[in-house]
Formats: C-alpha cells, sequence, structure tokens
DNA sequence: TCCATTTCGTTGAAAGTTCAACAAATACTA
DNA sequence: TAGTATTTGTTGAACTTTCAACGAAATGGA
C-alpha cells in the first residue's frame, strides 16, 4: 500500500457511496427500534444476542469483543452498563487469571425477548424483503470477503 | 411490519453477520488512517470532500447532512469543530433566511489533500482489490438497494 | 528460574454523538 | 392576511466511544 493509488472512477465511486451510505446509516436504524422496544443500542442487543447463543451462555470478555465487532474497552464500559442492570454478570475465569467471563442473566434473556422481535422484524423489513434469496447470498458472499480485509 | 415475522435461518443470519461486521467494522478501519493521517474522522472528511465536489464549494447544511449520511445536529457540532480549525465557513443563505451555508476553505483544501492519498489507497486496499469490477457493481448495486430502504 | 514480553481487562479523561428543546424564517390555509 | 404548521439550524446536557495508561496474570526464552 505505498505506491500512489489512482483516484476512483465514476462507477467506482457511485458503488462505494452505496456502500459507505448503508455502513454508515444502518447503526442509526437499528438503534432507533431497539431503544424504542427495549432500551438497548445495537451494540449491547448485539453482546446479548452473542451470549445468548453461546455455550453455557458464557464468554470471555475478548472473544465477545470480537464476535461483537468492537473494541474490548468498549464492550468494557458497555458490560458496566449491562451489569448494572443485571442484564449479565462477569466472574473470573478459573482457569486463566486474567480473562474475565461475563455470562446472560435471567433478566438478560428476558430483555433480548422484549427486542427481538421488532429487532428481526426492521432487519427483515429493511434487507430481506428487498433482496431474494439468491441476491442476499452473493451480499454474505462479498462481504465476507471484504470482512475478512478489514478484521486484520 | 405488523405481523410475527419468522427468525433468521441459518443461511440468513451467516450472511446477515458478514454484512453487519462490515458494518461495524469498516468505520473504525476508515477513522484509524484518517485520524493519523489528517487527524480528521470519517464522517468529518465526508463533509470537506463533499464540499469540494458541490458546485462553488458549497453547500446548504440540511443537503450536506444527507449526503454525509449524518443527522443535523450531528453536522452542526462537526462543523463547529471544522469550522474552528478554519477548515470550513459558514455563513447565512441569502435566498432562505433559515438556512446556513457552508463552504470550504484553501485550509480545508489542503487538510482534504493530506488526508485524501492514504485513504483512498485504504479504500483500494479494503475493498477494490478484494473484488473485480463486476463484483464491485453488484455489490454497489445491492447497497444501493438496501440504502433506498434505509433511507425513509 | 528469572526476566522480558505479551495478553487481558479496566479505568478516567477527552472526544464525539444523540436527544429534546428552542428560535427564527418560511410555507400553508382558512 | 392572520394564524398555524413546517422547515432549518443551533444548543446544552446526557450518553457513548475512543484513547492512552495501567496492573495483573500468563508466556517464552536464556
Amino acid at each position: 500500500m505505498s505506491e500512489t493509488a489512482p483516484w476512483l472512477d465514476d462507477e467506482e465511486m457511485t458503488s462505494w457511496l452505496s456502500v459507505i451510505g448503508v455502513v454508515m446509516r444502518l447503526p442509526s436504524a437499528l438503534d432507533g427500534q431497539l431503544r424504542r422496544d427495549a432500551d438497548l443500542n445495537y451494540f449491547e442487543y448485539g453482546v446479548l444476542a452473542a451470549l445468548e447463543h453461546a455455550e453455557e451462555q458464557t464468554m470471555r470478555m475478548s472473544d465477545l469483543a470480537f464476535v461483537c465487532n468492537g473494541s474490548l474497552s468498549r464492550l468494557s464500559h458497555v458490560a458496566r452498563r449491562l451489569e448494572g442492570e443485571r442484564l449479565i454478570a462477569r466472574y473470573a475465569c478459573p482457569t486463566d487469571g486474567r480473562s474475565t467471563l461475563a455470562t446472560l442473566t435471567d433478566g438478560g434473556r428476558e430483555r433480548l425477548a422484549t427486542a427481538a422481535p421488532g429487532h428481526v422484524r426492521l432487519v427483515r423489513s429493511l434487507i430481506f424483503d428487498e433482496l431474494d434469496r439468491d441476491e442476499m447470498r452473493q451480499l454474505g458472499d462479498l462481504a465476507k470477503r471484504l470482512l475478512t480485509r478489514i478484521q486484520t
């Protein structure tokens, strides 16, 4: 990435603006519904949802941060808030003294149940109602390849 | 959007997780380079870039907010900062007393020139180096359709 | 073993964003 | 045209995220 790269041409720019438009606007669209329905933002929802799907409904903080696509610091602050609301609990990892394990509480499960139906409906209405199965698969495959690069 | 929607099946979920992964991680990847190279975040860069491409390098605040995919309030705060650094200037619109016009200054143009090469290189390395022309067109078309729904 | 390095998580402060309230100007309508 | 509603933009407070610094625990060589 050291040599001078050419600028984007018109066609590239058009595509890029659509992509970045989705990237910039989707989070606030999702946050809005979650805030109204369950007083959560998407990152908080993601934390609860990730824990629900995890074995024992428990994950290490750093793994949780990774699957939630956020920094460990961000997760740490959010975990403090969620713990304050008794939606998750944290305790020291018995096998690695550096690690902290986070687990979903009953309250967290309930809150997730409050948020989820509206969230799924919204995601359907914004994404899956617009794209058919094949298109969605294409989008997912392209996004997966980009994600590999971004995640470095 | 009122009836109970079915949950996402495995294939849908896999695609969705890739999409949301890009949505969540791309902004911080872009912010990092811009902060290092030119002490800007992506939203600020977008404001300067939008003005540069505008006629007279000038836009109404609310139009600017729209093309930058942000709220007017967010833009207003950012504009105050950018104006403080003399990267943009604001003045009342002569034809509509409610409106404010923002325009790029020489300093703003210079800052953009500092930021742009690295930014374009990064976007190329993350996006265009991974996808060929045809794939990028596909992605752009799919994203454009989603954007239409999200932008309501 | 000992020491340097890395990993893990938290913290407080700084920076940024959202939200609700507001004022000013324009547009609408009866 | 008077009164109401809408559009536009700003503001301050509350909230969230980032950044850099830190301590504790584990790892890896010499």
